[in-house]
RNA sequence: GGAGGCAUAGCUCAGCUGGGAGAGCGUUCGCUUCACACGCGAGAGGUCACAGGUUCGAGCCCUGUUGUCUCCACCA
C-alpha cells in the first residue's frame, strides 16, 4: 500500500484516530490469568474542572507508561474517573445560585443535592472530553466516580471498618474552622502565609494589687479579639518578674472575668514581656496549656467569623473590627501600651485563602497512630519505591509527625457519615443504613449526622473501591495492587499517603509498588501557572495549533521530570518541528519504495547499514533502561537525537546514491533497513507521540492494524556490529572535515571536488570502496580515488587527517598555501593539545597505580592515535612548505 | 524555627553509580543539494555561584559561604 502524504505534518488526523481507538477498544482490559497485569489508576479530576497543563503533564506521562507496557505484551489497565471535590464543587454551586438569589437553606438539603448532581451531570463531562484529546488511552468502559454507588458503599464500609476498631471517633477538640466555607478542614488543608500583622501590648490588672503601683500584668498579642475568650494569663514559673504573681487573679476588661495567673513550661521569658494570655478555645497552645491547668473554654465565635454573644459588648462584630474596637476601648481604659510591627505566619484555608480560627467543635476522627505504622514500614523496608527519591524523607516525616484526622465536614456534597442518632436514649449507631430499633432503648426515631467526609477519605479508597471493593471480584484479585501511581508531588500528603494507609489496611496489601512524582508547569516566568494571575496556558488552544503530539512531546523533554517545567512556544515549535522531521522521513521512504516488501537478509547488508542497525540496538537498550526508572524525558532526548542526528542526517544521506539509482542492487537492503530502523523508531516514540506514529506506521505496512498493539523493540544481538560501527564513525568523521575544508578554502557547495582517500589499512580501504558512492555524496565529490600511499597525490593538495586515514582533496587552482598551512597549524596546535591531555595522565605515577587498567590503555591508545595524527599533519606541513618555496 | 531543592553557553534546561563539558532556542557564515526552510552544512560561545576538603582524577562526593525557590512548623 502507498500513501500520498502531504509535504508537512498537520496534526488534523488526531480526533478520527483517537476515535478509531475507542472503537476498536484497544484500551479495555479484562482479567486474563495468562497475562501478567499492568494497572495505573488515573488520579480522579475534579468534576468541575477545565483541562489545565499540569493535567496534561501528569496524563501524558501516565500515557506514556501505559502504552508502553501494552505494547511489551501487558494486559494494561487504567482507569480513568473523577472526584466529587467536596469543598470545591460546593462553593462553586453555592456561587451559581447566589446569582440567582437562592441560598443553600433556600433549598434544603435534597433541594441542594438535586441541584448539586445536575451540576455534576452538566460540567462532569467537559474534563473527560477534555481529555481525550490529548490522546491518553485509558479504559473509559471503567471510568468511575467518587460518588458512585458502589464507591460510595466502600466509603461507608471503611468507615464502619474503621469504627469497629475504634480508630474513628468522635471528640470536641480543637479543629480548624475555615469562617468563609463554614467548614472544618484537615490540617492538611492549612497552608501558612507569611503576613505583616502588629503585636500588641496590653494590661491586665491585678486584681487585690492595692496599694502596689504595678496593679497590673502587661502581655503580647496579635489577635487582641480573643482576650474575651481568655480564661488564664500564663507565665514562666522561673520568671522573677512574674514569680510573686502566680496564683494571683487579673480582671479581663469589657466582660468582667476573673482569671488567674499561671505557671506553664510553655510561655517563653525572651518573648514579648514574657506573659501569655490563655484563650483555650481559639489556639492550639493554648487549648494545651488549658487541658493541663484544667482552664475553662469559652467559645467567642460565630461559624461565620463574627463574635458571638460570649464577647458581650463585641457580639456581633467581625473579627477585625472587633479588634479594632477593643484596642480602641483599651487605650481609653489605659491598659494599651504599644504595637509592634511582626511579620509572622498565619493559617490559611489552601482553597480560599480565609484565615482559619481555631475552634472547639465536637467532629470525627481517624486515630492515626496504628495506621501510620505500616505506610512507614512499607516504605522502610523498600517494598515501596518513591520516585525522586528524596520525597521518601517528606513522606517519613509527615507520617512520623502525623495527628488525628478531622473527617467530618459541615458540607452537603460528599458521602453523610453513617452515625446514627437515637431519639430516645441518644445512642450512636453506625450502620450502613438507618437502623429499625435502637439497641438501647429500642426506640425507632434515629437522626443522622448531618456532616459529610473528607473528600479524600473517598479518594484514599481509589486504587481498590475502582476494583469493586469491598467485594471481593476478579478485578480485584487481578489488578490489585496496581503498579505505580503518577501525581504532582504538592499532593502527597493528601492523596498518596492517605490511599498507602488505606490500602495497606483494608485490602492487606500496598496498593501500588512506585510512586513517581512530577512538578508542575509554570509560565514563561516561571511562575505557577493561577487563574488569579491569568498566566495559564490552555492546553486545548495549544493542541488545536499544534496538535497533541506536540504538546506531549514537548512537556517530558528539556526537563527531568521531578523538577518544575517552564512552558515555552519555542519548546513547542522544537516539538512539532521534530514531528514534522519523522513525518518527512517517512515520505521520504515512500518515495523510493515500490511496495515490495524485502525480507531481511544480513549477509546483504553494507557496512553503512550494520551501523545504523548497530546505532538503533544502543538506543533501544539506553531508552528501555532510562524509561524504566521513569526517567521519561532523558528517554525521549536520545530518540529524538538517534532519529535526527544519526537517521535523517547521516543514514538517509547516505543510501541516497542506492535509491536513486533504480538498477542499484543494493536498494533492496536499505529500503528494508530504513524501514525497519524508521518502525523501530516510531514503536519507541509512539507513547510519546501516539497520533503521528500511528498514522505513519500505517502507512508504511498493512499487516498490522495498530501500531498500539505492535511489539516494543527489544535489543537484539545479531544488530550488533562493533567493526562497521568504528569504520562509519571514522567516514563521518572525515566528512566532516572534508566540509569543514570545503567551506574554509571557498568552494561552493555546487562544486564536485576529487578526494583521494589514502590510508595503508587494507580494512579501511575496503570499507571506503564499499562505501564510495556515499562517500562521495557526503564530502560533495565528483570522485573518490582510494589508495595505500600518497603517490601521485599533488604536494599542494589539502590534506585532512583522521584516525588511519588521510583524505587529499587537489584543489591546485583554488588553493591558499597560507591559507591552508595556517589551517594545517590549527589543526597540528589542536591533536598537540590532546597528546599533552594523554601524556599528563600517563605520566601520573598515582594514575598509573590506581586508575583502571582499561582505562590506561585507552589513553596510550589515544596518545597513539593522535601521535601519528600529527606526524602526518606535520608531513603534509612540509610538502607544502617544499612545493611553495618552488 | 526546622528540612530540602536549585545555582552549568546570551535564554530555558540536560548531565546515570567521579575518568576528555551537552541539547533546544538565539547568534555568525554558507546553501532554492530532487524527504523536510517546521530544512541542510560549518562555526562562535562555558574559571560548571564562591571558598575550602577528600581523590591519581571533582560539574558530580564532603564542609562552609552567598543567592534563589519550595515544603514543614502550635512561639503569644
Amino acid at each position: 500500500m502507498r500513501k500520498e502524504l502531504d509535504k508537512n505534518y498537520h496534526p488534523h488526523l488526531e480526533e478520527a484516530i483517537y476515535q478509531r481507538w475507542l472503537e476498536k477498544n484497544y484500551f479495555h482490559a479484562e482479567p486474563d490469568g495468562s497475562r501478567e497485569p499492568y494497572t495505573i489508576m488515573m488520579p480522579p479530576a475534579n468534576i468541575t474542572g477545565q483541562l489545565h497543563m499540569g493535567h496534561a503533564l501528569t496524563f501524558t506521562i501516565q500515557d506514556v507508561l501505559i502504552r508502553r507496557k501494552r505494547m511489551q505484551g501487558y494486559n494494561t489497565l487504567w482507569l480513568p474517573g473523577t472526584d466529587h471535590a467536596a469543598i470545591s464543587t460546593e462553593v462553586k454551586i453555592v456561587d451559581s445560585m447566589i446569582k440567582e438569589g437562592l441560598t443553600k437553606k433556600d433549598l434544603g438539603r435534597e433541594g441542594f443535592l438535586a441541584r448539586a448532581w445536575k451540576w455534576k451531570e452538566e460540567y462532569g463531562g467537559t474534563i473527560v472530553r477534555q481529555l481525550k484529546s490529548l490522546g491518553v488511552s485509558c479504559d473509559w468502559d471503567r471510568e468511575r466516580f467518587t460518588m458512585d454507588e458502589g464507591l460510595s458503599r466502600a466509603v461507608l464500609s471503611t468507615f464502619i471498618h474503621l469504627y469497629e476498631k475504634g480508630w474513628i471517633y468522635r471528640g470536641e477538640k480543637l479543629i480548624n474552622w475555615c469562617p468563609h466555607c463554614r467548614t472544618t478542614i484537615s490540617d492538611a488543608e492549612v497552608e501558612h502565609e507569611e503576613r505583616d500583622a502588629l503585636l500588641y501590648y496590653f494590661r491586665y490588672p491585678i486584681e487585690d494589687g492595692g496599694e502596689n503601683e504595678n496593679a497590673w500584668i502587661e502581655f503580647a498579642t496579635t489577635r487582641p479579639e480573643t482576650m474575651l475568650g481568655d480564661t488564664a494569663v500564663a507565665v514562666h514559673a522561673e520568671d522573677e518578674r512574674y514569680k510573686r504573681l502566680i496564683g494571683k487573679t487579673v480582671t479581663v476588661p469589657f466582660v468582667n472575668r476573673s482569671i488567674p495567673v499561671i505557671a506553664d513550661e510553655y510561655v517563653e521569658m525572651g518573648f514579648g514581656s514574657g506573659v501569655v494570655k490563655i484563650t483555650p478555645a481559639h489556639d492550639p497552645n493554648d487549648f494545651a496549656v488549658g487541658e493541663r491547668h484544667g482552664l475553662n473554654r469559652i467559645n467567642i465565635l460565630n461559624d461565620d467569623g463574627t463574635l458571638n454573644g460570649a464577647a458581650g459588648p463585641f457580639a456581633g462584630m467581625t473579627r477585625l473590627e472587633c479588634r479594632e474596637k477593643i484596642t480602641r476601648e483599651m487605650k481609653r481604659l489605659g491598659l494599651f501600651v504599644k504595637t509592634e510591627p511582626l511579620r509572622h505566619a498565619v493559617g490559611v484555608h489552601d482553597r480560599c485563602h480565609e484565615i482559619i480560627e481555631p475552634m472547639i467543635k465536637l467532629q470525627w476522627f481517624v486515630k492515626m497512630e496504628q495506621l501510620a505504622k505500616p505506610a512507614l514500614e512499607v516504605y522502610q523496608s523498600g517494598r515501596l519505591r518513591i520516585f525522586p527519591e528524596r520525597f521518601g524523607k517528606i513522606y517519613m516525616r509527615w507520617l512520623e509527625n502525623i495527628r488525628d484526622w478531622c473527617i467530618s465536614r459541615q458540607l452537603w456534597w460528599g458521602h453523610r457519615i453513617p452515625a446514627y442518632y437515637c431519639q430516645g436514649c441518644g445512642q450512636t449507631v453506625i450502620a450502613l443504613e438507618a437502623p429499625q430499633t435502637c439497641p438501647g432503648c429500642g426506640h425507632g426515631v434515629f437522626k443522622q449526622d448531618e456532616d459529610t467526609l473528607d473528600t479524600w477519605f473517598s479518594s484514599a479508597l481509589w486504587p481498590f473501591s475502582t476494583l469493586g471493593w469491598p467485594d471481593k471480584t476478579k478485578d480485584l484479585a487481578y489488578f490489585y495492587p496496581t503498579d505505580v501511581l503518577v501525581t504532582g508531588y504538592e499532593i502527597l500528603f493528601f492523596w498518596v499517603i492517605r490511599m498507602i494507609f488505606s490500602g495497606l489496611e483494608l485490602m492487606g496489601e500496598q496498593p501500588f509498588r512506585d510512586v513517581m512524582l512530577h512538578g508542575i508547569v509554570r509560565d514563561e516566568f516561571g511562575r505557577k501557572m493561577s487563574k488569579s494571575l491569568g498566566n495559564g496556558i490552555d492546553p486545548l488552544k495549544v493542541i488545536e495549533q499544534y496538535g497533541a503530539d506536540a504538546l506531549r512531546l514537548m512537556l517530558l523533554t528539556g526537563n527531568a521530570l521531578e523538577n518544575d517545567t517552564r512552558f515555552f512556544e519555542a519548546r513547542l515549535e522544537t516539538s512539532r518541528n521534530f514531528i514534522n522531521k519523522v513525518w518527512n522521513a517517512t515520505r521520504f521512504l515512500l518515495l523510493h519504495f515500490d511496495g515490495e516488501e524485502p525480507d531481511e537478509n544480513l549477509s546483504a547488508l553494507t557496512v553503512m547499514d550494520k551501523w545504523i542497525l548497530t546505532k538503533m540496538n544502543q538506543l533501544t537498550a539506553a531508552a528501555a533502561e532510562r524509561m524504566d526508572r521513569y526517567d521519561l524525558g532523558m528517554a525521549a532526548q536520545m530518540i529524538y537525537d538517534f532519529v535526527w542526528d544519526e537517521l535523517c542526517d547521516w543514514y538517509v544521506e547516505m543510501i541516497k546514491p542506492r535509491l536513486y539509482d533504480p538498477a542499484n542492487a543494493e536498494k533492496p537492503t536499505a529500503i528494508w533497513t530504513l524501514k525497519t530502523v524508521l518502525t523501530t523508531a516510531l514503536k519507541l516514540l509512539h507513547p510519546y507521540i501516539p497520533f503521528v506514529t500511528e498514522e505513519i506506521f500505517l502507512s508504511l505496512q498493512d499487516r498490522e492494524e495498530t501500531i498500539l498493539l505492535s511489539a516494543w523493540p527489544v535489543f537484539q544481538k545479531k544488530y550488533v556490529f562493533p567493526a562497521e560501527e568504528k569504520a562509519v564513525e571514522r567516514m563521518k568523521d572525515v566528512v566532516r572535515k572534508i566540509r569543514a575544508a570545503r567551506l574554509d578554502m571557498n568552494v561552493p557547495p555546487a562544486k564536485k571536488i576529487r578526494v583521494i582517500l589514502v590510508s595503508a589499512d587494507l580494512d579501511i580501504r575496503t570499507f571506503f570502496t564499499g562505501a564510495r558512492s556515499a562517500f562521495a555524496l557526503l564530502a560533495g565529490a565528483q570522485a573518490v580515488v582510494i589508495q595505500p600511499d600518497r603517490s601521485g597525490v599533488d604536494a599542494g593538495a589539502v590534506s585532512l587527517v583522521a584516525d588511519g586515514a588521510v583524505a587529499y582533496l587537489p584543489l591546485a587552482e583554488l588553493v591558499d598555501f597560507e591559507k591552508e598551512i595556517e589551517r594545517l597549524n590549527r589543526e597540528i596546535k589542536k591533536l598537540a593539545v590532546e597528546m599533552s591531555r594523554a601524556q599528563a595522565k600517563l605520566s601520573n605515577e598515582g594514575f598509573l597505580q590506581k586508575a583502571p587498567p582499561e582505562l590506561i590503555a585507552e589513553e596510550r591508545e589515544k596518545w597513539n592515535k593522535y601521535n601519528t595524527m600529527l606526524a602526518k599533519a606535520e608531513e603534509q606541513k612540509n610538502n607544502i612548505l617544499l612545493r611553495a618555496s618552488c
